[in-house]
RNA sequence: GUGGACGUGGCGAAAUUGGUAGACGCAGCAGACUUAAAAUCUGCUUUCCUCUAUGGAAGUGCGGGUUCGAGCCCCGCCGUCCGCACCA
């Protein structure tokens, strides 16, 4: 038997094996109960990242658990491959956006199949490529013909400079992250989901899913943003017309002092067409900067308008109305109701412009003026006439109630949510399937016309988009009037793109985006994994189109991941020369405890683990790391140690902790070979205990503590001596590790001399009569104190207990001649003698 | 500002959810094997005190509380990280 494991020969072994026996191929027929399993797919960007192979780890723990668990297993894996950074590419290197991901596709398939996940490689698929976006295409026009889209001008940011639209992450400090010219607000025609029309549903389905992370949901309902309140209308004094306001606290209407609308609200906008100092307040406004610092330091600051409106309750009662620029014009209404006593903003404005501060809700007794702090608790309602002596939900209800019969307001939902502006000036995505004809409008592409294809010839020398600018692509025939008329040359946003794969995944006949009985057998997906990056984005978007497709009978689920896993970061600690420059770890060597320069051996300062990132130069390479210590050393280090919602710190020992313990078990399983026989009544307990553990850990994702326990079976086996019950143990064991060092089990499995696969075996099952202990440790405290501890059988009487404990030299020792006046037992655990 | 999570040895972490704190791994120390090194194996490894023991004391960010008993529950602080950010 070889010595060391060979992991080279073991992986291109069993890899070729399980891909020509289809082991992990997914049987939609199957009488079997199904399971499945998905993490986020990747974008192409060209190498895997480490993050990536802890994401498909962990997955991979789970479907290979799953298969041998008796579940036909759903695997999949595929390719986010539209986005600018293809487009990039072609800018900066000439290469073609197709051909760049394509070849990144092809390398980074190569690096995952060198980590020997149980994925169904027959399901693969590209979101790039035409058989997948057409279907998109398809659904799209779908959704448009339940009229959940449609188009609208609406704001957004302009690159002048590459003649684009940004996304907002795209724009840093005001300027293009390209370009680096200042973008502007332009006002384009844009196609919409209707996102907002599903805002409820989204909101309330967030509490059946008891299998996310506490944490996404929160942030999802945060982003959702729903509030209840009064909508009603101002009416100018001295005017026929007014504006509406919004308010959560319709209570404290009494309390008003002032009313403000957004400097791009019309009212605003109209009057500064004539008036030079308003226009400029308007666009100081405007300029004032969205950064983080910015808001938290920028001064509340308004504008009198001079005019003033009337209050709805008493129409004596005149209220000024300020321009004002903590309003924003894209919430509610645009405008509001100063209520200075309890609103914070308020209250700043007010005391900027000396403007009256009325309380108008109290606790119990305190009715002391409003000082520097907005009193926003509970209490009644004082100096509000009819309000009076009302608690705050009593008068909220009051005013609503007066608003609806006298017709001045309603109550109404607010969300924070906007509906989802997909269009995007861009060549690599999907093509919006829509033709805009003079006579005509906006036409669909008719279904038997789809795919609408990207057409390959496109130019990246010009600034813009390629498709705007390709000679014949976006002229065609009307397909109402068969006039001449000009294709949309938008793409849709790459979000689209992964907001049904999962379901294409569980079913892609050609001719349509999938089968509605096939995927509705597959979803939801049980366990879906990823980074948290994705918690308001992807995850809502991809919950939105599976129940805007549920709303048009396209499918029978309405949300789409039964199991969220979040998982943390895969960190690096950083390096940094005398003279202050990153370093990379290859750069650097430990000596005596500290970190050298390894050329010139000057001094290095060692960095916290951190996300790895290029500039810190703390990265590295998974293809390097897998070439020397081999593919199920990389994944047992990835579950190992940290909680799997925890960050890791990779560390070159911490991999060779992971290649030892791979090499121990490999020693185990090539020695296991002799006819050893006997019982080993301890090792077997100790498997079982293992067995139920593993079970249980890898069920709860619990991954660092699965791990744990495999090392303490691999301790105890490695103590005990030859036995059969050693033997079975060390097959069991190839079985336990199976999910994370796959390898490692079928050389394993084959060198104990077992048929078949291990990925072929039925998972152990422990057996509940090996899992009870006769013997049971039993603490002695003396006044909560552990004094003494002693071994005895399991289920003894308690007197009896009792009269031995008092017995024993140390508790005699500790209770120095008193008597305990009282004795706490529980049960083949803990006795405390209090005294 | 606001919402949330977290705080345990030199480090990553466990602790059956109120019952022997520190499992397991990393690092470190000592020893075995070796001409030597690597690899491997065997011990030790929370801190402090008298290394004599079946010894004692302290100990889970800090200060209180509940309890026979608190890492875990309650109250008040401090710190770190993450999300959102003038949402009326």
């Amino acid at each position: 038997m070889a010595a060391k494991f060979d992991h080279e020969g073991a992986e291109r072994r069993w890899q070729a094996i399980w891909e020509k026996a289809g082991s992990f191929r997914a049987d939609d027929l199957s009488p079997k109960p199904k399971a499945y399993v998905l993490e986020m797919f990747p974008y192409p960007s060209g190498r895997i990242h480490i993050g990536h192979v802890r994401n498909y780890t962990m997955g991979d723990v789970i479907a290979r658990t799953r298969r041998a668990q008796g579940f036909e297993v759903l695997h999949p894996m595929g390719w986010d491959s539209f986005g600018m950074p293809a487009e990039n590419a072609a800018m900066e290197r000439g290469v073609h956006p197709g051909d760049w991901t394509r070849a990144n596709i092809a390398s980074m398939k190569a690096q995952l199949q060198r980590l020997g996940f149980a994925l169904d490689w027959s399901r693969e698929l590209s979101t790039c490529e035409p058989d997948y976006y057409g279907q998109e295409q398809a659904l799209f026009l779908d959704m448009l013909a339940a009229g959940l889209v449609y188009r609208k001008e609406s704001a957004v940011n302009w690159d002048p400079v590459d003649q684009t639209v940004l996304a907002n992450e795209q724009v840093i400090d005001g300027r293009g992250w390209r370009s680096g010219a200042l973008v502007e607000r332009r006002r384009l025609s844009q196609w919409f989901l209707k996102i907002t029309d599903f805002a409820d549903e989204l909101l309330d389905g967030l509490q059946g899913l008891a299998d996310w992370p506490e944490k996404v949901r929160l942030m999802q309902e945060n982003w959702i943003g729903r509030s209840t309140g009064l909508r009603f209308r101002f009416a100018l004094a001295d005017r026929d017309d007014g504006f509406d306001v919004f308010t959560t606290r319709p209570d404290t209407l009494f309390g008003a002092s002032f009313a403000c609308v957004a400097a791009e609200h019309p009212l605003a906008l109209a009057m500064a067409e004539s008036d030079t100092a308003m226009a400029s307040f308007i666009a100081e406004c405007r300029a004032g900067g969205t950064a983080t610092a910015d808001i938290e330091t920028q001064e509340k600051r308004g504008f009198d308008t001079g005019l003033s409106v009337v209050h709805p309750l008493d129409p004596t009662i005149r209220l000024p109305v300020f321009i004002a620029n903590f309003v924003l014009m894209d919430y509610g209404t645009g405008a509001i109701f100063g209520c200075p006593a309890h609103d914070q903003r308020d209250l700043d404005f007010a005391r900027k412009y000396a403007l009256p501060v009325p309380r108008v809700v109290a606790p119990e007794g305190d009715v002391s003026a409003i000082q520097d702090d907005a009193y926003v608790g509970p209490g009644r309602l004082v100096n509000s006439r009819f309000l009076d002596g009302m608690t705050v939900d009593e008068a909220k209800a009051a005013v609503i109630a007066r608003a609806a019969s006298e017709g001045w307001g309603e109550a109404v939902t607010q969300y924070r949510l906007r509906d989802w502006g997909v269009s995007r000036q861009r060549y690599w995505g999907t093509p919006i399937p829509i033709i805009h004809c003079e006579n005509c409008g906006a036409v669909p592409v008719p279904k038997a016309a789809l795919p609408v294809v990207l057409p390959e010839d496109v130019s990246f020398d010009v600034p813009g988009n390629p498709l705007d600018l390709h000679p014949s692509w976006k002229h065609v025939d009307c397909p109402a009037c068969g006039k001449a008329a000009r294709r949309e040359t938008d793409t849709l946003d790459t979000f689209t793109n992964s907001s049904w794969y999962f379901i294409r995944f569980a079913s892609a006949p050609e001719d349509a985006p999938f089968d509605r009985s096939v995927a509705d057998g597959w979803l939801p997906v049980d366990q879906y994994i990823g980074g948290v990056e994705h918690a308001i984005l992807h995850l809502l978007y991809a919950r939105f189109w599976t129940r805007a497709l549920a709303r048009i009978g396209r499918i029978g689920v309405s949300e789409p991941f039964a199991g969220l896993f979040t998982q943390g970061m895969v960190t690096h600690e950083t390096y940094k020369s005398a003279a202050g420059a990153w370093l990379e770890p290859g750069a650097v060597e430990r000596r005596d405890g500290a970190m050298f320069e390894r050329a010139g051996g000057g001094a290095v300062t060692i960095g916290r683990a951190e996300k790895m990132s290029k500039s810190k130069k703390n990265t590295i390479d998974p293809d390097a790391i897998l070439g020397t210590y081999g593919a199920d050393a990389v994944r047992w280090f990835m579950l190992s140690d940290s909680p799997p919602e925890r960050d890791l710190a990779w560390s070159e020992s911490g991999i060779d902790g992971a290649w030892r313990f791979v090499q121990r078990v490999w020693r185990l399983a090539s020695e296991a070979g002799s006819d050893a026989s006997g019982v080993d009544a301890t090792l077997l307990k100790t498997l079982h205990k293992a067995i139920a553990g593993v079970t249980e850990d890898i069920d709860r994702l619990q991954f660092n503590k699965a791990v744990a326990r495999l090392y303490e079976l691999v301790n105890a086996i490695e103590r005990a001596a030859a036995s059969g019950s050693r033997t079975e143990a060390i097959t069991v064991l190839m079985l336990l590790v199976a999910p994370m060092c796959p390898h490692l089990a079928e050389e394993g499995w084959a060198a104990i001399g077992m048929t078949g696969m291990a990925c072929d075996a039925d998972w152990p099952v422990a057996d509940p009569a090996l899992l009870v202990d006769d013997q049971v440790t039993i603490a002695i405290q003396v006044n909560g104190k552990l004094r003494d501890s002693f071994e005895t059988g399991k289920g003894r009487d308690r007197a009896e207990l009792e009269a031995e404990v008092l017995a024993r030299d140390k508790v005699v020792r500790a209770l120095e001649g008193r008597t305990p006046r009282k004795v706490i037992i529980v049960p083949d655990r803990l006795v405390n003698l209090v005294g």
